[in-house]
Parts: structure tokens; C-alpha cells; sequence
DNA sequence: CGATATTTGTACGTATGTATT
DNA sequence: TAATACATACGTACAAATATC
């Protein structure tokens, strides 16, 4: 368990400004997340911690209901609050991988995030293809003529490469997908930042054609078709990903 | 708005021991649903909420954290806070689906809902085709041995039916599909409730046939008909659903 | 642009209730 | 029953962001 925590003004040049709470988050998360906290073992009670990091039950309590709603902790009333194993982490929660990322615990999850987008996409694509309206098919073309700009630059590419998926998400007509994948974005940035990689320039033609493919599948009502492509799309970029050291 | 509060204690002799930040909340939820506070539009201030409720600002601040977190007011710091449109809405979240239950303001997301159902439960099996050990797969030999057993009632065919679909998703050796099954099997609950259908009878011969079917896809590694099975039984359950008045 | 008022955010201390051991 | 530990609630003070004049 940490001694000592970073208090909120440790540099009075700079202005820092964290929070006392959001301290004792992450000074507990981190422990849980390298294991020095072990699975099942008790967390010192509320005044323990008081006393431990110098602050009141108010900034103790609200970094503990964080900690469990990320389902690091296992408060029980009267009882006592106990860690828990990883099973039972919300691995989902984009504060949560974030502290996995800067710890150099995200590698056991990065496959089965990868799974999950996998089917989110491909899902995403094939909805799309029953039911985009004339303006969500106007909207990805519109996309795709300035993806083929020879104009535009790599970097802008990029992101018109995620505005297009986002509107197919949209085309999908289902809202639990689109707040489904505002989770996922964060996620995967930071999983991309962890493994430090970019979108290989030689791609670019090739990411286009299976995205103008993709729109086709739609255009002419072709679910399956838009879900084998999609699934091609997803599998050739988990491959610059994938088979790395975890 | 809401005028009044239910007290925590309305009723001396029971003991309801509602919290008064879980009133505050639902009252505050139900008149967001309902549309009675418009989207766009303010909430009342911390303290006039107080007043209007009676009770202290730690009270009403914890409250509108609860409804923020659910994505149902978006709280600007200096600013005000404000009504969410239901696009901003979690829509997986288990608490605010049972209020939406309760309020009867349900409807429009359970299309959605089957949506997402069908996808989870088809990677799932698709991903135990792939992934299955040795011990899930006897695991489900087991379930099946079970649900085939005439002794067995009908209760407990549902809750065997339930179990199966756990055990596949553990066999997917993937942790986040397993917690969004956590998320899920809630928000299923109540969407099942508030079209109050049980399994039919006569599905059960059906059901446990379907279930042979996936287990021994998966006994084949035969992701593709692993798929294709589930899809066909998923579609048959969802046949119970659709096409009701929402 | 600047000063001020408003509104939310953070933190403390205290008291009392409730569940577990 | 008693002790322990978490839960809820109140009131207060000040900080920070925003809006308004």
C-alpha cells in the first residue's frame, strides 16, 4: 500500500489542482492493479485510511464508491471492504483502462478488446446495410469522396477513417450501439497509444477500397455482404496489432 | 416537477427506509422520462432543490451525480445543469431501464435491445467454437443431460435455459463479453417483465434441440455453424417479442 | 475588459442509523 | 449484548467556473 500521497499542490509553481479524492483513487487503484493489494484481502477501514492519507471520510468514501463502481472493491456493510480479483473488474470503464494503460496492466485484456470490436463493427455494418436511410448513404459518400482526395493529408485521413465508422454506427439505427461505441473509442485509443502504432501510410488505398466496398454493400441492401467485408476490414487491422508481446 | 417527496418514513409501522437521495433521484428521473422536465432545458438550482425537497444539498448533490452518471442531466460546473436528451441516455444501464419499465417509457428501446441481445449471444457462441476447453464443453454436456430429463420442471428448464447461456459465454474466454452478459441479463429481466411472457411449453422440446445443436458446433469447432444455430434460435425467442404494441 | 454575482465542486466535521461480527 | 465498520444526512466553508452587468 502507498505511504504517502501526492498532495494536491506538490508543485506551487505549477498548478496542479488534483483533486484529494481522485489521489486516493488511483493510489489504491494502482496497488489493487500491480497486486500489491491482493485478491481478497481486506482494504484498512474508512478511519485507517483517514489517518493513512491524511484527509476526512468524505474524500476517503467518495474514492472508495469509485474504486467499487469500477468494480475494483467489494464494499459490504458492517463488514469490512475487500479487493477483488479481476473477474470482476468493469473492463469497459475508460478511467479504469486508462490506469491499466500507465501501469503496464492492459496486455491480458487487449484480445478480448479487439473481440469486441470485431463484433461491434461488423454488427454496426450489417444493420447499416438493412436499414441506412438515403441520408446516412449520402453522408458516408460524401465521406468517402474526400477519403479518395488526393488533398487530403494523412493525418486528416485518419480521422475521416473513424468518421466514417461513426456514422455507419449511426446508420445502424440502434442507440445502444452508438453509446456502445463511445465506450469503445476510448478504449481503443488508449490501446492504440499503449502499443504505439499508427495507420500505415501504404494502407491508405486499400482502407479506402474496403470502405467504398462497405458503402456499396449498403447501397444495394446486401447485409451479408456488408458483413463479410467488414469482418476483412477489422481482421486486416487487428493484424498490425495483434501477435505482440503482452 | 415533482412538488413533494415521499418521506422515508411515510408509514411508521412498516419500514420502507427509502434514502432520501434514491427519492430524490427517482422523483427527478421520472419527470426527465416523462418529459416533463423538456430536454434542454435547466434544472433547478442546488439550492432551490433543498427547499423544494427538503432535505440538505449533500443530499440533492449525490442525487444529481446518480442521474449525471445515467447520462439523464448533464451538470455544467458554474453554469447550471440541464436536461439530457434521451440520445444521451446509457441505455444499458440497469436502473434507469427499471425505471423506464415502471414509467412505461420503455418501448423504444427494446428493438434495440434485441438488437444487441443477438449479437452478444451469437459471438458468444461463435467464439466458444473457437476457444471451448474440455471442461466447458462437459459443463454444457452436463446442462443438456439436465434440461433433457423429464423429471425436471418447467421452472427449472428456464433457469437451466439462463445457464447454458452463461456457460457459453465463459467458454468465449473473453471477460468483457462476460461482464456485458452482467449488464444484459438485467436490463432482459425487466424488458421480459414488461411484456410479462414466460417461455412457452411446448418451445421446451425446441429449445433443448437448438441447444444440442450449438453444443455439438462447438464440440465440432465449427464456429461458422455455431453461429448460424444461434442465430436461428435467438431469432426464434425474439418471435415472442416483436411486433407488440410499444 | 473588468468586477461581481451566481452556480457547481471539493472538503471538513459531526451525528446518527444500520449491518456484521 | 457489545463492539466494529460502513451508510446516510446535515451544516458549513471555501474554491473554481461561468454568466452578467
Amino acid at each position: 500500500m502507498t505511504q504517502t500521497l501526492t498532495p494536491p499542490d506538490a508543485t506551487p509553481g505549477t498548478r496542479p489542482k488534483r483533486k484529494l479524492y481522485e489521489a486516493v483513487f488511483e493510489a489504491i487503484a494502482v496497488d489493487i492493479l500491480q497486486g500489491t493489494l491482493p485478491t481478497g484481502s481486506a482494504l484498512p477501514t474508512d478511519s485507517a485510511l483517514c489517518t493513512r492519507f491524511g484527509v476526512s471520510r468524505t474524500v476517503i468514501r467518495e474514492a472508495i464508491q469509485h474504486l467499487s463502481s469500477v468494480g475494483l472493491l467489494d464494499v459490504r456493510h458492517g463488514a469490512g471492504t475487500y479487493i477483488n480479483g479481476s473477474r470482476q473488474w468493469d473492463l469497459l470503464d475508460p478511467q479504469l483502462l486508462t490506469m491499466m494503460g500507465r501501469t503496464g496492466t492492459i496486455g491480458f485484456v487487449i484480445d478480448d478488446l479487439l473481440d469486441i470490436r470485431r463484433m461491434f463493427e461488423v454488427e454496426a455494418a450489417t444493420l447499416a446495410a438493412k436499414r441506412a436511410t438515403p441520408d446516412d448513404i449520402r453522408a458516408l459518400e460524401a465521406l468517402l469522396v474526400r477519403m479518395r482526395d488526393p488533398a487530403t493529408t494523412e493525418q486528416e485521413h485518419v480521422a475521416l477513417n473513424l468518421e466514417f465508422h461513426g456514422l455507419l454506427v449511426q446508420a445502424s439505427h440502434n442507440r445502444i450501439l452508438q453509446g456502445l461505441r463511445e465506450q469503445l473509442r476510448g478504449v481503443l485509443t488508449v490501446m492504440m497509444n499503449a502499443r504505439h502504432r499508427q495507420a500505415d501510410a501504404e494502407m491508405r488505398t486499400v482502407s479506402t477500397a474496403m470502405h467504398q466496398m462497405i458503402l456499396d454493400s449498403i447501397r444495394e441492401r446486401r447485409p451479408d455482404r456488408a458483413q463479410a467485408v467488414m469482418l476483412a476490414h477489422i481482421q486486416g487491422a487487428e493484424r498490425s496489432l495483434q501477435h505482440e508481446p503482452r
